[in-house]
RNA sequence: GGUGGAAUGGCCGAGUGGUCAAUGGCAACAGACUGUAAAUCUGUCGACGGGAGUCUACCAUGGUUCAAAUCCAUGUUCCACCA
């Protein structure tokens, strides 16, 4: 019920494009996932989500163990029924939560002691917790419970994560493998080693011995230079097996999203395109727009032309300015309409141009038109 | 007509003799955001100057005082209540 196949490949680059199939459908890669944490891609319905094109979206074990619970989530016949989305999903293991949320817990071998959030209560998150839990959400592809570390941090406690990740790895396939339907859910691993060759090399090796039908790049974008990030790709791309499907994890950025394809990744996932609509910051063919800019008051030209999307061939800038200055709850909807489907487009031109043999061409062709300094200013 | 109260920076609103160019909030302007504790957060926000600083400011005018947004007088406008 779980296959990938790469169909084609770029001779220069090494970025393939390929089919991942899942349980709930085919998915065409390279792919961007956009983030649902709370069984929610924010400001978008299900519907909408179909509209751009999006294939795979994710949820979070951690924030959906807290609210509404697996009870809830059971009764209701899995994450899918519940949330109403026939399409792939897949789940973070909540291996994020134990870095974002790290002021609030402590970390051992054995498992993660955590306060909720929410209301500070009390709960344990370890490997088999969070296998259970994926279980009873029922996505396609769940992820193994890892440990991401900050960057900067020392290759002392880079290597402590990686050692504890790769514990942990075995703990979540061995808890999979007894009690998780293989046949609904894929269990991807994860590489750690933060910005250390030798770690990457090493988390690398490990995770991919115990073969898993998947492989995903944590503990990058977490404040690393990009040319850090392209660096550990680079290291990376060639250990990491070429049959399987490679998985960068929290990216993202336009830019990172091209190189990444360029490096061999094959599926992205990022809260940016979600959280900069709603905080105004948009995403164009030309590179950034801060929408809320007086510059854009009377500019009544589309936000992208170059864009498909329902927010660019209706709405001019000078509105969706507005809408931003006001807070309107529309503001929220139509940004991250347009930055989901503008980041989605992304890895559907790259796939395109990778099976028409011309992604060198589109490549240099992002790159001379995206510029992350010029704010949308041709 | 009478009595009482109020007037503060784009707006609302603190501040009742020096430490006040004046707390807060809003608006505005700019920035940040990468497996979502985020419809959030940060900075700027009288003028000039790189800065030290200088100037103009709390309805108006006059006064008291070494010193006034703060006290007094008069005026103007607004509000409440009573006729």
């Amino acid at each position: 019920m779980f296959k990938f196949k790469i169909i084609a490949e770029c001779p220069v680059t090494g970025a393939r494009a390929g089919e991942l199939i899942t349980p709930h459908g085919i998915i065409h890669t390279p792919v961007f996932m956009p983030v649902g944490t709370l069984a929610t891609v924010k400001a978008m319905s299900p519907h909408e989500l179909e509209a751009i094109k999006s294939q795979i979206i994710l949820g979070n074990t951690y924030h959906l163990y807290l609210r509404p619970g697996p009870e809830i989530i059971a009764q209701a016949g899995g994450l899918h029924k519940f949330m109403n989305w026939e399409k792939p999903i897949l789940t973070d293991s909540g291996g994020f939560q134990v870095f974002s949320l790290a002021r609030l817990q402590k970390i051992t071998d054995e498992n993660v002691l955590c306060r909720s959030h929410i209301d500070g209560s009390q709960l344990i998150m370890s490997p088999e917790w969070s296998m259970y839990m994926q279980g009873v959400l029922g996505s396609d592809i769940a992820m193994c419970f890892d440990q991401c570390v900050e960057i900067p941090t020392t290759h002392e406690k880079a290597e402590e994560a990686v050692r504890r990740t790769t514990l942990w790895a075995e703990r979540s396939k061995e808890y999979f493998d007894a009690h998780n339907d293989a046949n609904r859910q894929a269990l991807f691993g994860i590489v750690q080693g933060s910005v250390y060759d030798d770690l990457r090399i090493r988390s690398a090796n490990e995770i991919t011995n115990m073969n898993f039908p998947g492989y995903a790049i944590g503990g990058l974008s977490v404040g690393e230079s990009h040319e850090e990030m392209y660096r550990i790709l680079d290291v990376l791309k060639d250990i990491m097996p070429h049959e399987k499907p490679r998985y960068l994890m929290g990216v993202g950025y336009p830019s990172n999203i091209v190189e990444g394809i360029a490096r061999g990744i094959d599926m992205f996932d990022c809260v940016m395109p979600t959280r900069n609509g709603r905080n105004g910051t948009m995403f164009t063919s030309f590179g950034r727009v801060n929408i809320r800019g007086q510059k854009y008051a009377h500019d009544f030209t589309a936000l992208d032309p170059e864009c498909d999307c329902y927010t660019c061939r209706n709405f001019t800038r000078a509105y969706l300015r507005h809408l931003a200055m006001c807070g309107e709850i529309l503001s929220a909807r139509l940004c991250t309409w347009h930055n989901l489907r503008f980041t989605i487009r992304i890895a559907e031109q790259a796939r395109e141009a990778i099976i028409e043999g011309r992604f060198p061409e589109y490549i240099e062709r992002f790159k001379s038109q995206f510029h992350d300094d010029n704010h949308g200013e041709d």
